[in-house]
DNA sequence: GCTTGACCTGGAGCGCGCTCCAGCCCCGAG
DNA sequence: CTCGGGGCTGGAGCGCGCTCCAGGTCAAGC
């Protein structure tokens, strides 16, 4: 498939893509006549798992570190499993931020329901 | 507490602390005799109060804009709280696709450990 | 009185992650 | 054969959120 189309079914602009593997971040793809990229579905799948790397936070010198050891073939996975191990910790980590902010905002939520609450008919001033 | 003192306590630097008054996150503290800003306790729980709604995830723009909410006075309750529950919402999605994504990274850990497994030992090609 | 160091202001600069653009090529439809 | 649309490259530009700096003031300790 052509850029285009794989732009639509990754999730990132034809740039991006372009800017991904400018960077590393994607093996630049085959071409066909006339220069242009053409995409497979094994392209995709990395693509994909990329998407997921950057949805987690990561950046992306890191993401290109996974990449130059994951081109560097099978003797690397060690090393990729622990990265990937080391990026799961920093998730976890945030989904507990995450999840401790949550329950202060429901706090301040609940407080100015309580504010608005007592709020209503002092119009009247009883 | 000079600016010092409260950059420790917020977990904000000086620099940034300066900078949220000067785009207006944070109200122009009291001065003492010589222009140096003293923060008072109201102050540091506001700052506190943004830095959860940075963590989380909430932009500059919209952290201004609830400010300015919470300057005009209490008739900007419902607004304020609404803005609120509109950021929870985006919270909660936040944390639904890390869960996702911490799944699926969880998979490709497992992934690597059969691979890693199944490497071991082919040293002596039997 | 002098030094030291925290603090002040306004404004420039930066790192990240794209995003946009000019100027070009190529291909397929009409 | 022309036209339109998608794609190409290299490089500039941008929005965000700070961060740093020069050049100055002020206050407390020696």
């Amino acid at each position: 498939m052509y850029i285009k189309e794989f732009s639509a079914r990754s999730g990132f602009s034809s740039d991006t893509l372009r800017y991904y593997e400018k960077i590393g971040l994607i093996a630049p793809p085959m071409r066909d006549g006339g220069g242009r990229r053409v995409y497979s579905k094994a392209d995709l799948t990395w693509t994909e798992f990329l998407g997921r790397l950057k949805a987690t936070g990561m950046g992306i010198s890191e993401m290109g570190r996974y990449a130059r050891l994951r081109a560097e073939g099978d003797q690397t996975a060690t090393e990729r499993q622990q990265l990937l191990k080391a990026h799961r910790k920093k998730v976890r980590a945030q989904i507990a931020i995450l999840n401790e902010n949550l329950a202060a905002l429901d706090k301040k939520i609940d407080t100015y329901s309580a504010m608005i609450e007592a709020g209503k008919g002092e119009r009247n001033g009883s």
